[in-house]
DNA sequence: TTTAAAATATGATATTTGTCATATAAAATT
DNA sequence: AATTTTATATGACAAATATCATATTTTAAA
């Protein structure tokens, strides 16, 4: 059992505002899973007790729509908590959390959480700061998808990966989705995502390797998601 | 002053949870508005001090999207808080609260509502609850506007109106939004949706008489929308 | 009441996006 | 290495949606 207060990710989620000795006690509680790259660390419709830290890896909230495909609701990286939303609620999880990449996370139960939330204000506090900035970023998102055309959202989407995500050695893009990802990310057929990523890589905004997307043109993409 | 004791509204929201001496504590800090039709609560970029309860009338949260139009994120109803998010984030306003019928709002000063957030852990809880029910809302609406055609969002949204604002005595819509409303709701041009409104009166979903709409045909607009 | 302004409605047309078919390339399996 | 499966790519076409023009109706203002 590893202990928590040496572990780096705390630095980034609520879990920072936790003390020495609830570190300690949430450490003796906690399990830590390895998830491979294209497992699930819940589904829409499980019952979550409590709340999952990631420590490596970045995974996808998707939600399977009426018409059957996936919409990518939301990616999350090391550092952030997964499942808050549906234990707070009390609800089945809304959304389906996969690995993109190999993950280690920890579960943290929920009668853990709950103590904290009574014995540690600025816990609470700041939990509900990072639920709040979820729903602006919803709701941000959400005019993105209502107003903007899929060029608009797919140039978005793409600084969006390169800002949040950043590049890898080669300046390419460090988080590799695949098309039929990325069309469920902007929400759109997989063919129009493909045929626009081909767009842009004639109109040299991005650069096509194989699966590698490397963006040229960060001012011309801008224009083109407003 | 009124005492919000007695107030109503107080039933609906995360207020139910305060007790006796806070709700006077309360009744002698608030201030209240009435705000007419059109006007705006508070508006994109406004800084809040604190928090409002709705008392009487219906109200519109949105955002203006860089293409111009107007979305609208949320309808808010009287016993709902507006504000939150802002306030916890500390954050300028992201939305825009503008009134569809007169009002008459409550507001509560962000230090009284920190106070409850640290003497009243059920009221910190019952407030975390509603931000994450919006955040689902907000996640649901997301995969909507994504996945959906222009013709199933406005079944959705007529639908919507109907179970959450009911009908008034003749059967017709309660809540009363401009076609331009209506079309921003839904996100697409004013013109599309006075179309497919005209498509829906014609093959009997709906019933059109002025600015009126009857829901005729619920079964086939839940088919519609999904 | 008359006039002006705004909202609603509809047609014509252009643009965007989705769907289906098919080809090629890449990855996984035998 | 050969084969199968899956992912990517592109063309052809259909369907959905936006835009612009204009008519009509409703509402607001003079």
């Amino acid at each position: 059992m590893s202990k928590c207060e040496q572990c780096i990710v705390r630095e980034f989620s609520s879990l920072k505002t936790l003390n020495k000795d609830e570190l300690i006690k949430m450490a003796s509680c906690k399990t830590t899973y390895i998830i491979k790259k294209g497992e699930s660390v819940f589904e829409e419709g499980d019952t979550l007790n409590g709340v999952f830290c990631i420590k490596e890896g970045i995974c996808k909230l998707s939600k399977l729509s009426s018409n059957g495909k996936d919409q990518i609701v939301k990616l999350v990286k090391p550092g952030e908590l997964l499942g808050q939303r549906s234990m707070i609620s009390e609800e089945t999880a809304n959304l389906s959390a996969i690995a993109l990449e190999d993950m280690e996370v920890c579960f943290i139960p929920k009668f853990e959480i709950l103590g904290f939330f009574n014995n540690n204000n600025s816990f609470s506090l700041n939990m509900m700061k990072t639920i709040c900035g979820d729903l602006k970023e919803a709701d941000d998102h959400m005019v993105s998808m209502a107003q903007k055309s899929v060029k608009g959202r797919l140039a978005e989407t793409l600084l969006y990966l390169h800002d949040t995500f950043g590049k890898n050695e080669d300046g390419s893009l460090h988080i590799q989705l695949s098309r039929e990802e990325l069309a469920g990310m902007i929400g759109t057929a997989t063919e129009s995502c493909i045929r626009l990523l081909s767009e842009f890589n004639r109109e040299d905004l991005i650069e096509i390797t194989g699966k590698k997307i490397f963006v040229k043109d960060i001012g011309k993409l801008k224009r083109i998601s407003e």
